[in-house]
RNA sequence: GCGCCCGUAGCUCAGUGGAUAGAGCGUCGGCCUCCGGAGCCGAAAGCGUAGGUUCAAUUCCUAUCGGGCGUACCA
């Protein structure tokens, strides 16, 4: 992982010592005390443990062997050499195996938190993302039922994410693809034509691969309480694109409204059936065509998948010439790139990792580059009930749906639980203890932080006191515990950015719960409001900015922030 | 069989090419004349196994064991 240094408090101290150290190489080198060729990518950290110093940089160890010195040899060298007065740097030691640990003024921390007072709001936001237009489309499921609890994680990090790309400075769009073509509809037809026969007391069997959720047979009575049974004796051609539009009308309103209580707005709603109907579909297939990358065989046609590295091809337009889903999701990338997005991520569930090498190969065929498609895939939730495994099926309707989950668990709990986890892990969700646990879920920590603070802000006006933040205030603020929570404050829009640019919202999840642990901490080691005037408005401007941390910070992953709990 | 993801504390999960691997829950022990005890402080307990690369590996590579997913003219 490259590091990162961007334009924020930590990152430019970062870049200061960074720039420094090249200038100590550069000078140990005309001073012929070292020999070397280029300099290492080496790195300027906040190391983990405080005694090891503000920052701490590992180049003299990188340097060892181009040197032919030894690291510590090297960093004797270095330290004597670094002019770092510009960043506030106080001491230089050399420590451990050949680190160099540098400690800034006793006043530097209190300058970070004039910093954080002076951005105000905005402290978070940075520009790394230089207005470019990314996309985010996840969820996206199909509307033939309800949303469940794989797609409540896929909400939780897909919003999640777009809003630290936001932060980070990207121009984001949240975007939901609307699976309303194809196979799957056909089969909903089916089921919702099976159901409005039984409702209306005909005996048929139902479809064994049809939808077998309570949820169409919802929806079939309204249809029959709004329209009767004058479909009864309908051919089957008219009557099923009738109930399958209905349905689909429903089902999506469901479906937005059930994100929307979960805090997921979306700027797009993307239907997959407008791309057949301009023809996008068949046209992309034509231009796959006409630049030899599709290939005829047993009557369909294929892409030829093996021309990016893939043992077999795929195919496009299906022997009965309906298109597979795979053209037209290959139309669909096309017109995002043709909207102007530079960068889209799809948040995929781990059963479509089959599709991520193909879709990335076509990108390629369809002339843009496989980067430009991010695939973030998630791993699946499963579900313990009584202390089995649930086995979730859209097509039995075996599954909690996100509704339940949100009604039983909460907002706040449910997408905390899911964005402090990573894409990458299997969880393992036991429904019964999300219940009983609700109240010892980690966001009620992060949380609770911030209403103590509004709480303190609060009896701090009553008694006539107020934030104070210029330099004589900031400089009674010496304590270690409040030290600590200053640093960790600062760090806020470093993690924004790494959480962005790496994809990982569960980064933020886990910062807010050390924030929070920090605030606590510094609570219970000094009084806020206490007899000394002084002292108290220059804490209470360290606490109103840990809330405002918070506070942004909550929002970002899509938790509330209450005054009051 | 092949491909992708994952094996970190009793449980659920973070984390990292570096100097002493973390949190929540659970267990054990402390802290309320005082701003919100949904809190604070402390203890016990862990990188699946075996090799390799490296000055340095829990992190990267290989093998192996275990779990998940995929391997359709489904999406």
């Amino acid at each position: 992982m490259k590091d990162i240094q961007a334009n924020t408090i930590i990152g430019n101290i970062k870049n200061t010592l960074h720039q420094a150290i090249i200038g100590a190489f550069e000078q140990a080198r005309a001073n012929e005390q070292l020999q070397f060729e280029t300099i290492a990518d080496f790195l300027v950290e906040v190391p983990r443990e405080e005694t090891h110093g503000d920052f701490s940089t590992n180049a003299a160890m990188m340097m060892a062997k181009a040197c032919k010195k030894s690291p510590r040899v090297i960093a004797e060298i270095l330290s004597a050499a670094i002019d770092a007065t510009t960043a506030g740097v106080d001491t230089i030691e050399i420590a451990g195996p050949g680190f160099i640990n540098f400690r800034m003024h006793a006043d530097w921390l209190n300058n970070c938190l004039a910093q954080i007072i002076t951005e105000g709001e905005d402290f978070g936001r940075s520009d790394v993302g230089k207005g470019h237009k990314i996309q985010v489309e996840f969820v996206s499921a199909n509307p033939t039922g309800e949303l469940h609890m794989g797609n409540a994680r896929g909400a939780a990090i897909g919003d999640s994410l777009a809003s630290l790309l936001d932060l980070a400075g990207f121009t984001v769009e949240r975007e939901f693809y609307i699976n309303d073509a194809g196979n799957q509809i056909e089969k909903f037809a089916l089921s919702l034509e099976a159901r409005y026969l039984q409702l209306l007391d005909k005996d048929i069997e139902f479809p064994e691969d049809g939808y077998h959720g309570n949820d169409i047979i919802t929806v079939m009575k309204q249809f029959i309480a709004q329209n009767g049974d004058k479909y009864l004796d309908c051919k089957p051609e008219i009557r099923r694109p009738v109930f399958a539009e209905y349905a689909l009308v429903k089902k999506l309103a469901d479906i937005k409204q059930a994100l929307s209580d979960f805090g997921v707005k979306y700027d797009v709603w993307f239907s997959e059936r407008t791309l057949h109907e301009s023809g996008a579909v068949t046209n992309i297939v034509k231009q796959l065509q006409n630049e030899d990358w599709v290939y005829s065989e047993d009557g369909a046609l294929w892409l030829d998948c093996r021309r990016f590295g893939e043992e077999k091809g795929e195919v496009l337009v299906r022997a009965n010439g309906i298109p597979t889903y795979f053209a037209a999701d290959i139309a669909y990338h096309q017109n995002k790139f043709q909207r102007g997005f530079e960068t889209v991520i799809d948040i995929w569930g781990a059963d479509h990792h089959g599709h991520v090498a193909r879709m990335k190969g076509a990108m390629e065929a369809i002339g843009y580059q496989s980067r430009q498609l991010e695939v973030l895939l998630m791993q699946f939730v499963r579900l313990y009930q009584n202390g089995e495994i649930l086995k979730m099926s859209k097509r039995t309707g075996t599954y909690v749906t996100l509704k339940e989950l949100v009604e039983d668990v909460g907002r706040d709990a449910a997408r905390f639980f899911f964005v402090t986890r990573s894409a990458d892990s299997l969880i393992d969700f036991d429904l019964d203890l999300a219940k009983s646990q609700t109240a010892d879920n980690p966001v009620f920590y992060v949380q609770y932080a911030h209403a103590r603070i509004c709480s303190i802000l609060a009896a701090a006006a009553i008694a006539g006191l107020s934030p104070q933040s210029d330099t004589a205030h900031l400089a009674m603020i010496t304590e270690d515990a409040e030290l600590s929570l200053i640093r960790k404050l600062a760090d806020y829009p470093d993690e924004i950015i790494f959480a962005a640019v790496n994809r990982e919202p569960q980064r933020i999840a886990i910062y807010l719960q050390e924030v929070a642990a920090a605030f606590h901490n510094f609570y219970a080691h000094c009084r806020v409001i206490s007899d000394e005037h002084d002292l108290s408005e220059a804490r209470l401007s360290l606490a109103q900015s840990t809330a405002q941390v918070i506070r942004s910070g909550l929002k970002a992953i899509g938790v509330s922030a209450p005054e009051k709990m």
